[in-house]
DNA sequence: GTCTATACACCGATAGAC
DNA sequence: GTCTATCGGTGTATAGAC
């Protein structure tokens, strides 16, 4: 579908201005798509958009990142090849997460319970792995959250610096971090 | 001074809606002083409210953070009361970083030089007491960038979760964390 | 230093022709 | 489905009285 490509466009210019800062003016000229078509397309309007990338991404994150958790091979190789698919997801580094953008300003308030449990949905997948992996719950738990808040300041800090290493560094070392045994 | 009440006051407006939705209607609110009394203060406008509002953070990141870091007591307590003052800082993790919410959109191309530096004045008083510590310069350069992508990645988390659990634990562990004696 | 009044651009959104 | 034209509202910023 050409919507699809739209939305996907749309995302990229949520993800670097933000909600606010995401105007139809920019969402127009990156989708080469009218004001008055985005409306055809987006009976919603802005907020409609933002919604259709928010499921969006929470396709992405189950397609590309989740399912693979659930999939054949050790808890190591599962691990292994989500971890590739963040680095592919967040383009190295160089793009900021999109549930991170939203969850500031009036945005939050729209679209806070869309945020809260798309992030739950991907604690509790990784919590998974690492109970099958033979972490008590409380355990699994504690790593999966560390696990996002090393993405999600690595994010922040690679777009506050202007350099992706934090990131790349972050996300080598999370499956033996994720499973190693201390702490 | 009155104005450091007001600038305080913009910040926390800065922080929670982020650059581009503080807007003047907002900040007239909360600081009490009417649009055109804003220009008075700040005759730069709004940018000159965030430039006045990253010098303060940079003051208060001086202060109250990164001062103690060079004080007496051994490199445990001087991590420990800078925990303590990051803590409190950002309320307990009831609020984002000015750095992080400033580092999106428009507003990173005006302030991404401060934003910058800001950070790596951080990272290299972090970094300097943990080589007092005992740490090669490496190691305790990434340890320093790690202390700060844990502390950014939960306050994000905090925000989409919408509770602070995750950095309250956070801070509770990073001394012990940035002084263990593993990789 | 704070007020009212206002300029002017841009915002999100809609109407209606094609 | 896309276009032009336009609405009402709000954005930042300023002028000038007090």
């Amino acid at each position: 579908m050409v919507k699809d490509e739209a939305i996907a466009q749309i995302e990229a210019v949520f993800r670097q201005y933000g909600y606010d800062g995401a105007t139809l003016a920019r969402l127009s000229q990156v989708t080469g798509l009218g004001r008055a078509s985005l409306y055809h397309h987006f009976p919603a309007g802005k907020e409609g958009m933002a919604k259709a990338v928010l499921e969006r991404v929470y396709g992405l994150l189950q397609e590309s990142i989740l399912a693979p958790l659930s999939g054949d091979g050790s808890p190591q190789e599962r691990i292994q090849v989500m971890c590739a698919s963040i680095i592919d997801f967040y383009n190295g580094g160089k793009n900021s997460c999109f549930l991170d953008v939203l969850s500031v300003g009036e945005a939050q308030t729209l679209f806070h319970e869309m945020i809260q449990s798309t992030l739950n949905t991907w604690l509790d997948a990784l919590s998974q792995v690492l109970t099958e992996a033979g972490y008590d719950d409380c355990t699994a738990h504690q790593r999966a959250e560390d696990a996002l808040i090393q993405i999600e300041g690595a994010l922040v800090l690679c777009r506050c610096l202007g350099n992706t290493n934090p990131f790349m560094r972050i996300m080598e070392r999370l499956p033996e971090h994720l499973l190693s045994h201390q702490s």
